[in-house]
DNA sequence: TTAATAAAAGACAAAAAGATCCTTTAGTGT
DNA sequence: ACACTAAAGGATCTTTTTGTCTTTTATTAA
């Protein structure tokens, strides 16, 4: 579905995020270790976030990555068109210039609304949210080991 | 969405069996100006798509490509599974290894039933019911026209 | 203030996708 | 039979994506 970049964003902020609710800040080599991608292309992945301020970072010992709290939670149709642009949210499903209602491809109708979704789904959900829910997964694992 | 070849393809083999209705075999040249796609990369994946038995093709003077009319409708999702396989039709959203139900992913609630329209997509459309859209769109237009 | 640590920056490399071109082969129509 | 046409095959090239490595800079803890 998105390309390996875009995946690897994906894991690797809802993995900082999860860690930030244990308050601990994750660094390079532990984030790619954990959500198993190649760990100097998680380094420049993540190098590139903060630039473009999605994400901070502490330099030195101690240091690592982290989310500013009082920002607001990042919907993951930001992020994403920001690492590989808009193709999984809008454009024409048979390649035209563009989607345009008016002049419909044959995929249109049954294409359209499936677009739709994926939309509806990049703006509802955010890397707050999907952290939390793998939060509350794990604390129900270990509810039920007891 | 899809990957230019993979949209290359469904524009040609639509193109194609229009032109089939029309009783006509259009060549590479005729399709990829039609379609707006690249000459000689265009002709390459025709190549394959007859190589790969979803396609046929008569050389020389009047020669063409054509659909054998006794084979069944070719379903999307076969046509883009052999292009550019089944990234679009199965796979975690999150990048997971595979996607299971059990231990989901944190996009698997809202992920997995996109995923499912594009499967039904896939195997309920074929070039022939996209063929046949544009076909009837161009009649109608044609009696808007007069 | 120094040694250790960890992110930032950017050069470099490999693999995959996208695209072009040339030569060969098969078939058509005259 | 012959000239022409159009697909088949394959070599080559470019761009994008993916991935690695080295050097620099900032920070912290001792
Ligand atoms: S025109 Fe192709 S999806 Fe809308
Ligand atoms: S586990 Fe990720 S989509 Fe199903």
């Amino acid at each position: 579905m998105f390309n390996k970049e875009t995946e690897y964003t994906l894991r690797g902020l809802v993995y900082i995020q999860l860690q930030n609710i244990k308050n601990r800040r994750p660094g390079t080599a532990e984030i790619a270790r954990e959500i198993d991608a190649p760990p100097f292309y998680t380094a420049k992945i993540l190098q590139r976030l903060v630039r473009q301020g999605f994400l901070a970072s502490i330099k030195g010992k101690g240091g690592g990555f982290y989310f500013d709290g009082d920002k607001p939670d990042l919907p993951l149709i930001t992020l994403i068109q920001a690492t590989e642009g808009d193709r999984s949210f809008s454009g024409c499903g048979f390649g035209l210039k563009n989607c345009d209602a008016n002049n419909p491809c044959p995929l249109h109708d049954k294409y359209a609304p499936i677009r739709d979704s994926m939309n509806k789904l990049g703006s509802g959900e955010t890397i707050q949210s999907l952290a939390k829910k793998v939060y509350k997964q794990e604390l129900k694992k270990l509810k039920n080991a007891k």
